[in-house]
DNA sequence: TTTAGGG
DNA sequence: CCCTAAA
């Protein structure tokens, strides 16, 4: 309850002075995502344990820093996307991954001998592919809870768990921790700082500090409180989320929590993530942003959803915001929304995001610009606002491109058949400048790319 | 880490 | 879009 009050004044405190800082830039930021991300961890993670609670206020303060560097960059939109792609992890990232592998975690620990997770059993059985993650996830729990309860102090159990893991599966990656590090002391107030600095965001680590926490409420009361519904409500929600998750996509054999040994530790932390990517566009967090006029004028709703790119999401915070082409830049903020196809069939294309014209006119003012190959630069000067874009995106959509203007120079029928079904009508203009520039830059391996010159 | 190529 | 090999 106290917590609960705290971590409110703290987020609506970060909030504050992030929106500030982000309106000198710009002024429609949309308040609604943080709204979620504040509203996510409140309504659930406040209860019991101190990880989650850390852990999501550490994003807050992530949150703020990036925000204010963000507001030196450019664009707010780029605040969203540099939180996620970032491996910063959004606060709501954050917490659905420890969300999700907690309950996961206090499902199967508790299971044997409680009753609470009744909902658990019935999804396992439900789904086999489930079943066969809770094995390990037994595993792990187990191994986690007695390391744990040989040591008394929480303190020191929580330092000695951290330092043991830490020790067996340390990360590859060194994370950003100076970044992290700098922002640490202005969460720092909440409970249980150890963590802050102690277990950043590993999953792994927090699950287990919170299935502590959990296990020690739960022993004190033991009958039942309050305390129990809460809590019994983590396996309830994710249940509910992985399964509506799993129905809808078949996912390929990906499993989540299967590979909890030591090697498939920094690939079940990718799976998590991806999941917890998947959820934060759920129900709770679709966020209707205008509407994106297609080029033939037609308008649709879409759903804005940051894209953590986890090739290299790469937080350019070079203090070079392109003057060149600003117009286009700012522009983009209400042309350039999202296309969000939740085509569950396939499993990529899961983030598809349209080209919008604009988008394409940028990418071939780049190419002329800078030649074609140098995707980073196009990337960095022309669409350094877009965080979705990646330089391989850029690299991909003139492939595209090539062979789409190639196409149309070939076959006029065929070409004007495929406009008006399932090609977007590209400008001429555009298609003009791409085939001068498809001449003039020689882009191996493209079918018959060479014989097209004149 | 970036590009190129393939899926 | 995603993944991987090569540079």
């Amino acid at each position: 309850m106290d917590h609960d009050a705290h971590l409110r004044k703290k987020f609506a405190n970060v909030k504050h002075q992030r929106v500030k800082a982000d309106e000198t830039f710009a002024p429609t930021i949309e308040d609604e995502t943080l709204e979620h991300l504040l509203a996510e961890p409140k309504n659930d993670g406040v209860t019991v344990d101190g990880g989650l609670d850390s852990n999501t206020a550490q994003g807050g303060g992530d949150e703020l820093e990036l925000g204010v560097l963000d507001g030196l960059l450019d664009e707010v939109e780029e605040v969203e996307d540099l939180h996620a792609a970032d491996g910063l992890a959004s606060p709501c990232e954050d917490f659905l991954l420890e969300f999700s592998f907690s309950g996961k975690a206090c499902g199967l620990d508790y299971g044997p001998r409680g009753r609470s997770h009744s909902r658990n059993a019935s999804s396992e059985s439900q789904s086999p592919g489930l079943s066969g993650s809770s094995n390990s996830a037994v595993g792990i729990s187990e191994s986690s809870s007695v390391t744990i309860q040989e040591s008394e102090c929480k303190n020191e159990s929580l330092d000695k768990t951290g330092t043991e893991l830490r020790g067996t599966f340390r990360h590859k990656k060194k994370r950003k921790t100076q970044v992290r590090g700098s922002m640490c002391p202005a969460s720092l107030d909440l409970q249980t700082p150890k963590q802050l600095d102690d277990d950043d965001d590993d999953p792994l680590l927090s699950s287990m500090l919170v299935k502590k926490y959990e296990k020690n409420s739960d022993e004190a009361s033991k009958a039942g409180g309050s305390r129990r519904e809460k809590r019994l409500r983590r396996p309830t929600q994710r249940y509910i989320e992985e399964v509506s998750d799993k129905k809808s996509k078949h996912h390929k054999g990906e499993r989540k929590f299967t590979s909890i040994d030591v090697t498939g530790i920094k690939d079940r932390q990718l799976k998590v993530r991806s999941h917890a990517e998947l959820n934060s566009i759920g129900p709770g967090m679709l966020s209707l942003v205008p509407e994106e006029e297609l080029l033939n004028g037609t308008k649709i709703q879409v759903v804005s959803e940051t894209r953590p790119r986890r090739g290299r999401p790469k937080k350019q915070i070079s203090i070079v915001p392109p003057k060149r082409n600003e117009e286009l830049l700012t522009s983009e903020s209400d042309e350039d929304r999202v296309i969000r196809k939740r085509s569950d069939t396939h499993d990529r294309r899961k983030h598809q995001r349209m080209w919008t014209i604009s988008e394409v006119t940028k990418l071939v003012d780049g190419i002329s610009e800078y030649g074609v190959g140098r995707w980073t630069d196009i990337k960095r000067l022309l669409f350094a606002s877009s965080a979705y874009r990646t330089p391989i995106d850029l690299r991909d959509k003139w492939r595209n491109l090539l062979r789409a203007s190639s196409v149309q120079k070939l076959k006029k029928k065929e070409v004007e058949e495929k406009q008006s079904h399932a090609m977007r009508p590209l400008p001429k203009s555009l298609i003009r400048r791409v085939r001068e520039l498809a001449k003039i830059h020689p882009y191996p391996r493209e079918r018959g790319q060479k014989s097209i010159g004149q």
